[in-house]
DNA sequence: ACACCAAGTGAATGCGTCGTCACATAATAC
DNA sequence: GTATTATGTGACGACGCATTCACTTGGTGT
């Protein structure tokens, strides 16, 4: 009845934020128009109005993720005195936001988006693409300036960078939020940086 | 009409390569139960002959993927030299597997299992430990015997162990196959193994 | 040859879904 | 204050879905 009015652009968010939060509760199989509408307090009908049709609403949540995931990346330049420390860096922040958003894995790995149209996975393509291109000009940059070993492809690195967090990601999701994730990347970040960085840097060798 | 009758226990199997099939080339938006009745050959309502409902048809196919990670590990132990080998072999097959059964990844995330109920959640968390622990154990076999060393844990360089394939799998499937996943896991289990492997051994330095 | 039962059939039921449309109303511009 | 327009409403249609049930049929053991 006596529902306020908002502008598009403040509802686009918040029926982001709707989608996240049910499919983190519920599964992707409890995300129906219904269901965002009500979570924000509207109308199943009212959705349409900010967006075409279901697709569009997901593909709205997809951009949410593009753009945190950019933003994991992009440490200030100044601020980073190595390229170790870049990709230390986004490595905590891929676990606070995989710890934050509980229903980011689900929906990205959700058959809406990963297996949805050729046209929605090629879209997702683009967002890891694009992620793990970034993570890779690190690596370059760090075999330039001599962090790195020389003998690493920077590509397939980047591959394992992200195998850094997935497993977890997911180990942590099937536990309910039981396990100790941040511990183990830590470990892992270790193993990881012994396997990359040049043979005079033993900056890890004395830690344990 | 004279559609020809056959044990329940092929049926299941039949079942079971159907529904992978089905997700595989559609996703799980496409898994119907009058899909897979279609695919084999039946009616609708025949499927309820093998299966007490679809939630029990997926179990099907959650056990049938509990076997072959369980087979990926069960290297015979007398032909393995070492941990590594036999670790580095898992690794193969694992790859294999994604590879030959695209179908897999989507239904193991797809919401079905990975956010259906309490129960499935447990039950797919109990193949994923398991495996993690089968890893774990070799790892620290390896500790023993002295190929790698004393200061990784085991349990997370399990999962470790896991991102080397996982991020694969994600990139392979979201570019349909054409991303050269074995080479890439190949340069990775290189750095891999550098990572964990004690500091006398040095097999892999002079490879590339 | 026959009886029994597991496997297959087809129709029907009930539910939840997306999306549309004519209408109502709040906010804004003038 | 009034007109305009973007936003919200409620009813509705069409569809696909999982599941049930009474019935039929093919295969197997005897």
């Amino acid at each position: 009845m006596a529902t306020q009015k908002k502008s598009t652009e403040d509802r686009r968010n918040e029926i982001t934020e709707a989608v996240l939060g049910i499919v983190q509760e519920h599964g992707q199989k409890g995300l129906s128009i219904a269901a965002v509408a009500r979570r924000i307090g509207l109308v199943p009908s009212a959705i349409y109005r900010h967006y075409r049709n279901k697709d569009a609403m997901i593909e709205g949540v997809l951009d949410f993720v593009a753009r945190r995931l950019a933003d994991n990346l992009a440490t200030e330049e100044g601020t980073c005195s190595s390229q170790t420390e870049r990709l230390h860096n986004a490595l905590e922040r891929h676990l606070v936001m995989v710890r934050q958003n509980r229903g980011l894995l689900r929906i990205v790995f959700s058959d809406d988006v990963f297996g949805g149209t050729e046209r929605r996975r090629t879209l997702l393509g683009g967002i890891v693409q694009r992620y793990l291109r970034a993570v890779a000009d690190i690596v370059a940059a760090g075999q330039k300036s001599g962090e790195f070993r020389e003998d690493i492809d920077p590509s397939a690195t980047a591959a394992l960078f992200l195998g850094l967090v997935q497993p977890l990601a997911v180990l942590w999701h099937l536990s309910d939020g039981k396990t100790d994730i941040t511990r183990m990347a830590e470990k892992n970040w270790k193993v990881f940086l012994r396997g990359i960085e040049s043979a005079g840097t033993s900056g890890t060798e004395g830690t344990y």
